[in-house]
DNA sequence: AGCTTAATTATCAAATAATGATAATTGTCT
DNA sequence: AGACAATTATCATTATTTGATAATTAAGCT
């Protein structure tokens, strides 16, 4: 084990099931001396990355809420995004989740969400969640913007059940990309359906997807234009803000720099 | 430069006025090669700490909303007093901004905050700010629990614009400290007032504080026994729910243990 | 498409840091 | 005060990082 790699093994450890390690099980789980793991975590909990708890526990530090906050503030996609998802909430025709998303990896990360107050359902997807790459409208939306080598590196990385299956998915994809749009019904919550557009900046590199998720008890045939109406305007509108915000970075480092 | 503060040297580049650099700025910033920083950069980026934006650019990456969400779901500060922020903020006689914060080092950071919807001004106090150890009512009901020798370490490093105004602040901490609870006028956002309440958990190692900001306009005094029974009742609770947080990850880490 | 320049990666010997077994120290609980 | 667990210190050995330079790749421009 060397380099950044040392460390992150430990962070990967820490999880919402198991926030709290001792040095020794964290030394028993990467199968390294004890002595060697406490000196990497000492230099952990000085830079607040990790923090010491009760009982010789050890669990994240404020060092990830600090940065967390700084992305909230910096991130342009979240920057955009952010305000327009209780917008979004208010403006559908029934209770929804509003989610933006991107890639994560080969995975899916809800980045931003906004759920209607008296939304009832449990969802997966809330702000820091990992998702799979292949099911929900959340994922397709972003995955059917990608293209060529990305998709095929990032397809083959996943275990479909058959040929067939992943034959059907890249068919379904490629519908998709043509309406523009993604609907998924129960592939990551049951009793849940999802709605997707994509969001995309090349030069910022942003990959992502705003969607909307509903239950579907409540769904109604005739709410689908107004869902669909719904996402795709708001979905131009985020990458206007996107493009705006990418603007003004440029302006800002050009300043910066020609100080210099 | 060794160890983790290599890493921690170049995240520690990125805030929210400056999000993001390219590798040439960093070098120049932490004065060492070029090729050095690619390296490191190209390191923090596979593990998701960093992650190249537009024009050669990086800027954090949401390995940080990963952890921020798994602290936010784990920590037992977040966990027990998040929920009870907007019930604070319902039962106060005027809109507020409500907010838990804790030790960050030697300052104080915000670890969750609820604002009422119609409150108007700008306040700094925000999750994953971090604030100053000696102005405002939040900071001074974590410090005013702490004693005897990581007192004086703290104060040590505060400058203080005199000998007379530091020890007219012991003064007022060890008053606070009586009184059990603490109010600032306009030490740190002007035309806002602040009353806090100390929380903390002995065994958890939790020192923080729960604290309502009220603007100053709108307060009266008949306002303030409200205000005080409020936070001293959701303090107890909240501290309450520390211990139970606490008993259940006690009694998982025993079963988790006996099992292996 | 091709040209130019900037960005990034690869190489490798020298310099430096990490490792882990062990001993020493500190902290905690009764 | 004593016993046990947690943490830190030590140090020779081993492994990794460093940075100057060269090679490669990507991006911007006409």
């Amino acid at each position: 084990m060397s380099g950044f790699l040392r460390y992150k093994k430990i962070l990967d450890l820490f999880s919402e099931e198991r926030s709290s390690w001792t040095v020794l099980e964290i030394s028993k789980a990467l199968e390294t001396p004890s002595s060697t793991i406490y000196r990497i975590i000492r230099e952990m909990v000085s830079a607040e990355f990790l923090e010491s708890a009760a009982g010789s526990y050890f669990r994240l530090g404020p060092a990830f809420i600090k940065f967390n906050r700084i992305i909230n503030f910096s991130d342009p996609l979240v920057r955009a995004g952010q305000p327009f998802l209780k917008k979004l909430a208010d403006e559908n025709p029934i209770t929804s989740v509003n989610v933006l998303a991107r890639l994560y990896g080969n995975k899916v990360m809800c980045v931003a969400d906004y759920k209607s107050p008296s939304f009832k359902k449990n969802t997966s997807y809330q702000r820091g969640k990992l998702m799979p790459l292949i099911y929900g409208a959340t994922s397709r939306a972003i995955i059917m913007q990608i293209t060529n080598k990305k998709l095929q590196d990032l397809i083959n990385l996943e275990n479909f059940k058959s040929d067939e299956d992943k034959n059907n998915f890249l068919k379904d994809l490629k519908n998709d990309r043509k309406k523009g749009y993604c609907f998924t019904e129960g592939q990551v919550d049951k009793g849940l359906i999802g709605f997707a557009v994509s969001i995309s900046n090349k030069k910022l590199g942003i990959e992502a997807s705003l969607s909307s998720i509903f239950d579907l008890d409540e769904f109604l045939l005739e709410h689908e234009p107004v869902i669909y109406a719904n996402l795709t305007s708001y979905g131009l509108l985020v990458e206007k803000y996107i493009n705006e915000i990418f603007e003004d970075i440029q302006k800002y480092h050009h300043e910066t720099n020609s100080i210099r």
